[in-house]
RNA sequence: CGCGGGGUAGAGCAGUCCGGUAGCUCGUCGGGCUCAUAACCCGGAGGUCAUGAGGUUCAAAUCCCAUCCCCGCAA
């Protein structure tokens, strides 16, 4: 079949590639605008974008898609449309763009963390497996009818983006899957159970200051939901500390939520929080880079019996 | 021209404002001590202080100029 592909970050790649090296033609790839003035004047490409120079794919952008976007679509002659994380929400003139229309590639086990983050919400909510979803686009966000769906288990330790990583292998290997079975006319489409679905809310910086009152392992669960993006924070006495990793720490003693108990450069840095405590491994103090914590303790001595983000 | 921080030993930092022998913690190597330790003691090696045969100066890690790279914020 020929396929117009939309998509933007990294997860996208994988899924691309994948449907590039099958018998389907990629016939045009559509992708976010470039980012301009990302930090000291240069502009940025949408890894999908890179992908689809490296692979001479041809390549379009739209500011709004579906005001600007129709015609040109539709003179591609194409099948079908795939998206997978592209970033705009699509209007029906492009939903009817294709004749098989367009589907989607989304992170979760729909019908649950439907929306814009549902990796990072599945991780914060300690979720033990997670997905990806093969459905059909409608106007709805993600309320398409479903015609894969795989799950893997997760070992509890993933944050963000290995969790995307997997997640965009599975995706890909379905894909593939999902477009034999549409261009062999037996596709099944199966409704989403309403009564089951959520939806995940837009995280933002904020969103990622940690609550040591919570209980340890909630709060490892939080740690790898937020990183790397927007990414999960607390304060100390050198200003604002970013967390990439943390470890839980089972000794029984507890102190007061968000005490240092443990501070010294070959020990590590122990918290205590409402209920167990964490051992911190990867931080990141302010203008400066992620490092374990032994190398930021040789640089920032923290003191046992601080109260972290007060 | 978006705003700001930074580049000093293998690692993390101080020193820069106010120029004057290159410092701290850790690691590493050698030795010692202890029933014992992520412990302690003694000693050593390891630096073109990002780059520029740049500028100022008797003298530059430090002041001035240019370039490269890294990070945070904002998107």
């Amino acid at each position: 079949m020929k396929v117009i592909f939309l998509g933007t970050p990294d997860f996208s790649v994988n899924i691309l590639e994948s449907i590039v090296k099958s018998h389907h033609e990629v016939v045009a790839v559509v992708t976010q605008p470039d980012k301009i003035n990302k930090r000291g004047n240069k502009t940025v490409f949408s890894k999908i974008k890179e992908t689809a120079l490296k692979l001479n794919l041809p390549l379009l952008q739209y500011e709004n898609i579906s005001k600007e976007g129709f015609d040109e679509l539709k003179d591609l002659n194409a099948d079908i449309m795939v998206t997978a994380a592209y970033g705009q929400i699509l209007k029906q003139n492009i939903l009817d763009v294709c004749p098989k229309g367009i589907i989607n590639v989304h992170a979760s086990l729909l019908p649950k963390y439907r929306g814009s983050s549902p990796v990072q919400w599945a991780l914060i909510n300690g979720e033990t497996d997670v997905g990806v979803t093969i459905m059909q686009t409608e106007l709805g966000v993600d309320t398409g009818d479903i015609i894969l769906q795989k799950s893997i288990t997760l070992d509890g330790n993933e944050n963000t983006v290995e969790t995307l990583e997997k997640l965009s292998l599975l995706g890909a290997e379905l894909i593939l899957e999902a477009l034999d079975l549409i261009e062999s006319g037996t596709a099944n489409y199966i409704p989403q159970n309403e009564n089951e679905a959520t939806k995940c809310k837009m995280l933002t910086k904020q969103d990622g200051k940690i609550d040591w009152t919570k209980k340890s392992l909630d709060i490892k669960n939080f740690v790898r939901g937020m990183t790397p993006w927007p990414g999960a924070f607390t304060t100390c006495k050198f200003g604002v500390l970013k967390i990439l990793k943390v470890g839980l720490n089972n000794v029984e003693k507890c102190g007061k939520p968000g005490e240092i108990l443990v501070a010294h450069p070959k020990k590590g840095l122990t918290i205590s929080c409402k209920e167990g405590c964490l051992d911190l491994l990867v931080v990141q103090g302010e203008n400066s880079k992620a490092m374990d914590i032994n190398s930021y303790l040789l640089g920032k001595r923290l003191t046992v019996g601080e109260i972290l983000g007060e």
